[in-house]
DNA sequence: CAGTGGTCTAGACCACAGC
DNA sequence: CTGTGGTCTAGACCACTGA
């Protein structure tokens, strides 16, 4: 997600190989494959936008022929063009065709931790766990997780940083029992790596951002001068079936850091 | 979306009438309609789950059954069904049923303006336009827009107020043509509204956001003390054609804002 | 006008969950 | 085992776009 290094710069993109405006592009699908055909033809055609074999702006031609073509019926090449369009990669318009979408879209950004993000980019990350332990929940916790006031939730304050230098402070409540919350694994990895492995899917965040002026303990704990501004973050977590998974509540120093993630408008 | 006053609390949501189990909930289509069957479908159980009819975590009857009930083929009903598994209200599992997700999931917020956002929460929002003029575009605004260097681009700039104090520094480019970008106009109304209302789907936004202390120029204009934390964002917008609409810098109080938003998972 | 996507039908077989 | 959703077919008619 969202988070990341101040130093990272967005790269322009190098333009692929040169389009092949003349074939009019080499799909196929495979029957004995256990993969849906109509994902085997959304994968296609989206390597095939990625790869710039289809230019932004062309047409697809039209569902009846391209069934044809692959020996589908319509309705199944049709889901296969709603999941790239629902990706944003394609748009339809009646009467018109389906058209690659103009300039590069980029993909959205995906819900990943900051531990994942900082590998990613190299930094390095590590993490000292300084607080895992259970504790009745107060209102707020109660309130954020769906669960009673005063029920047990497990605690975990964490220090992450990356080149041996401090990043964030993290502080995350979650429901007793979803998963082993070992201390020594939390030290190696993230916690969305943890839910995922223990067969939590995610499905959607809600989080607030915003800034503050670091406290006195702030900022020695992330080493800043006594008043620096601090971006702050709290963000509960849903899985697939609309569960509260984690409640968290950070600070990043604000000199490193800075969220970046992708708005979609849902129509 | 995503900016929300400090003082809005979130309100906890009361629990609707008491549901009625017994009844197996009143479904029902107008074929006159020019409104899709499974739009109306959907839009029924949608205020259904809504006003609590259908508890969390109930199942909803198997599709068959669900279609036969209404006079329905089977995927007209999935169709009804996906659009709202695709908004996160009900989840599928293969061999069990599709159910209402557990625990209330707030509504996705929506791509709105920070215009739209005071003035739904009642801050009487106010504009003054400080600048509206054609430029040349940085390279920095030109790769954000999709334009070539130096191309002419709309540059705003304004500074938003809610009651009558200022709240945030606005600073805006945009391709020039795409829509009328009357300065009279700007000061009565969001950008995004303006937009809207010249035809134009927004489709989602790619936002950094950070923190920041304030240099004495913004302090000045902010009517905040120097070296206040401020929360910096950046935007870029895209339409349904994938084109960049907009290209924002902005900053806004921290004292007075967060920024609220709503993160989802793409498998 | 012709061509496109938008919607809808009435079937079919399969994979997986839970008993 | 039964019941569920997941996938797929081969048609159909309509609404909109652009020439």
């Amino acid at each position: 997600m969202p988070h990341q290094p101040r130093s990272a710069q967005p790269g322009q993109e190098t333009p692929g190989p040169e389009t092949d405006h003349t074939t009019p592009l080499q799909l196929s699908v495979d029957r004995t494959s256990p993969v849906p055909l109509y994902f085997q033809l959304a994968q296609q055609l989206e390597a095939a936008i990625e790869r710039g074999r289809l230019a932004p702006g062309s047409l697809l031609g039209n569902e009846i022929e391209l069934a044809g073509r692959l020996g589908l019926s319509r309705p199944t090449v049709r889901q296969a063009i709603q999941s790239l369009v629902d990706k944003g990669l394609l748009v339809r318009r009646r009467g018109v065709g389906t058209q690659v979408v103009h300039s590069q879209v980029k993909r959205p950004l995906e819900l990943s931790s900051l531990y994942d993000d900082l590998e990613a980019a190299g930094q390095r990350p590590a993490t000292r766990v300084l607080r895992n332990t259970v504790q009745p929940a107060t209102a707020e916790v109660a309130a954020a997780l769906g669960v009673p006031e005063g029920a047990e939730v497990r605690l975990i304050e964490r220090l992450r940083y990356a080149h041996d230098e401090p990043m964030a402070y993290l502080r995350n409540h979650l429901p007793i029992g979803l998963f082993d919350c070992d201390t020594a694994r939390l030290e190696t990895t993230g916690l969305y790596r943890m839910m995922r492995s223990a067969g939590i899917t995610l499905h959607s965040a809600r989080q607030t951002v915003g800034a503050r002026a670091a406290t006195a303990e702030e900022a020695e704990r992330l080493t800043e001068p006594s008043g620096a501004p601090l971006l702050t973050m709290e963000r509960t977590t849903f899985d697939d079936t609309g569960r509260a998974v984690e409640f968290g509540s950070h600070i990043y120093r604000a000199s490193r850091y800075s969220f970046e993630f992708q708005l979609l408008v849902r129509p």
